[in-house]
DNA sequence: GATATATACTTGACTGATCAAGTATATATT
DNA sequence: AATATATACTTGATCAGTCAAGTATATATC
């Protein structure tokens, strides 16, 4: 198989098993009421400086548009899981922060999630997953 | 960093990847007029015996579910890129065939494909690539 | 200090998928 | 042979996201 095509085979298997992997998570974290999205929004605002971060930085690190994060956050604003809040230093800024029942929330379904990523990656050995996780990091950069 | 954090942080990290892959992809495949996720259907057509597959079994190795399939390819049917034929054996069956078109328009998305795909992976080694989608495919076990 | 350009969102219209329910056919059970 | 269950779809309603365009604010340039 020439090269082109042995990436190529990878970006089609790649896809195939994110979907697969993605809906195992959905399903165990739908019994916190949340989507994986979500759960990815909350993660990164508990590990952020002051749990809060621009609507942008979310959209980036998630991996999803401006308006996406809008639409994504509306609801869990109304469910106050997050909280909206205004830069003073740049009135453009809506800066979100992630509420105490948020962050409670974040802890449980954390407990399903850690669970679900550990059976998920059951067959691979710390270091091999080690191994993976540096290789495919090496794939953001291009 | 305990074991089930490293798998939960690999999870957030492969999400992430996949959304900043999809996104170059189907940049490249929108010049051919295509999503990846047709490109991967005719794909698995173009591999399959006579360039037919049944829609349960295009919905299982996109990654999709059968309605998904179902709505996927009423336009390519329009378009003439597949076409519909009945199983003689069991009625049920919808079977998919790669057009001739769509056979063409398959080749020249491939083209753009590897290049893409090619790109996307120059930061690892054929080795190296090797290692990933080893290590990668064992995921799909569980 | 006025004007142009860039940034950080939000909104309306749309798309690509999902799920639940329905239809048609096949297979197993009695 | 009749009935129950499973399989292979399709369809209506819905949802999660996109993009293009709009608004508000900030920054750079002249």
């Amino acid at each position: 198989m020439s090269e082109s095509n042995l990436a190529a085979t990878f970006l089609i298997g790649q896809s195939l098993l994110q979907s697969k992997l993605q809906r195992k998570i959905d399903g165990h974290l739908s019994l916190h009421g949340i989507s994986f999205t979500e759960y990815q929004i909350m993660h990164h605002l508990a590990n952020a400086h002051e749990q809060t971060m621009r609507r942008i930085e979310l959209a980036d690190c998630v991996g999803i548009s401006a308006s996406g994060v809008t639409r994504l956050l509306a609801p869990m604003e109304k469910n106050r899981i997050v909280e909206k809040r205004s830069n003073p230093r740049d009135a453009r800024v809506s800066l979100v922060t992630l509420s105490h029942s948020g962050a409670t929330l974040y802890q449980d379904a954390s407990a399903s999630f850690g669970h679900c990523a550990k059976t998920l990656a059951s067959a691979l050995s710390t270091k091999q997953l080690e191994t993976l996780m540096a290789l495919s990091s090496r794939l953001l950069i291009n």
